[in-house]
DNA sequence: GATACGCATCGACGAATGTCAATCCATGCG
DNA sequence: CGCATGGATTGACATTCGTCGATGCGTATC
C-alpha cells in the first residue's frame, strides 16, 4: 500500500530556454509516497534494524536483541520499529511478553522495483 | 561510492531472552552510508526531479524546466538537486548560462540492489 | 495480589531539514 | 562597458526528526 507506481512527467511548452517543459505535477501524490517510503529507510539505524531481523534465523527479533546492537536507548529503537511498521516493512508480533518483529515478505524488494522505474520510463 | 554493501549481523549470546543477540555494531558505516543515500530520495520534491529529468528526452533538464512543474522556488530546487548531485544521482554540467542535469546512469539501479540484498542475507 | 520484566507512550530538548526572499556570481547580449 | 538572465549562495525561519528519561501498560512469576 505504501508501494506505489512511478512519477509521470508529461510534456508541454514552456516559454523559454532549451525546449519543452512540464504542465502537471507530475504525480505529486506518487512522489510523496516514494518519498514517505524512503524516508523509512533514511535512518542508519532503521537499516541495522532491518538488516538484523533479517539476519535472525526465523527472521524474527525481539527488541532485547535489537537494543544492544544498534547502541540506542529501549524507548528509541521502539520508535524506530514503529515507524518500520508503519512503513509496511515490519510486522509485529506480541507473542508473551515479547514483541517479535519481522520482515514483511516483498516489501523492501518492491520498494527496490519502484526505484529503478524511476529511472526506466 | 555513496552505494554499499549490506549491512551484516554476526550473532552471539546474550543473556536473556529468545535466544542469541549480536554482539558487533552491524556494519554501523555501511548503514549510515546506505541511510545517506535513502536521505536523498525520502523528499517528494527530489523524487518528482529525479522523475521529469528521467522523463526528458536526452535525459537532461536545466533549472527553469525543473522549478515550474514541482512547484517551488528556484533557490529551493537549485538546493534539492545540490542534494541529489551530492548524493551521486545527478550529474552537473554547465553549458552556455544553463546548467543541465542527468542521471548518473547506474546509481539508482546500484542503489535498488543494495535494497534488495538487506532482505537476502 | 504483589512483584518483576518487556515494551510502548509521553514530554522535552537539540539538531537537522525544507522553504523562501534577498543577494551574489557568471555568462551572454546590446 | 552596461545590462539582463540563469542559477547558486546566504540568512532566517518554521517544522520535522532523533534521542533520552520517566512513566504507563500488559504479561508472566512468586
Amino acid at each position: 500500500m505504501t508501494t506505489t507506481d512511478l512519477p509521470l512527467a508529461p510534456t508541454a511548452d514552456v516559454a523559454g530556454c532549451c525546449g519543452p517543459a512540464v504542465t502537471r505535477a507530475v504525480d505529486t501524490d506518487a512522489a510523496r509516497e516514494l518519498a514517505r517510503a524512503f524516508k523509512a529507510l533514511a535512518d542508519p539505524a532503521r537499516v541495522q534494524l532491518l538488516a538484523i531481523v533479517a539476519s535472525q534465523d526465523g527472521g524474527e527479533a525481539c527488541v532485547c536483541d535489537l537494543t544492544a546492537p544498534v547502541g540506542l536507548s529501549q524507548p528509541t529503537v521502539s520508535h524506530h520499529l514503529k515507524i518500520l511498521v508503519d512503513a509496511g516493512l515490519l510486522t509485529r508480533e506480541q507473542r508473551g511478553r515479547w514483541a517479535y518483529y519481522s520482515l514483511v515478505p516483498g516489501a523492501l524488494t518492491q520498494l527496490a522495483a519502484s526505484l529503478g522505474e524511476v529511472t526506466r520510463l
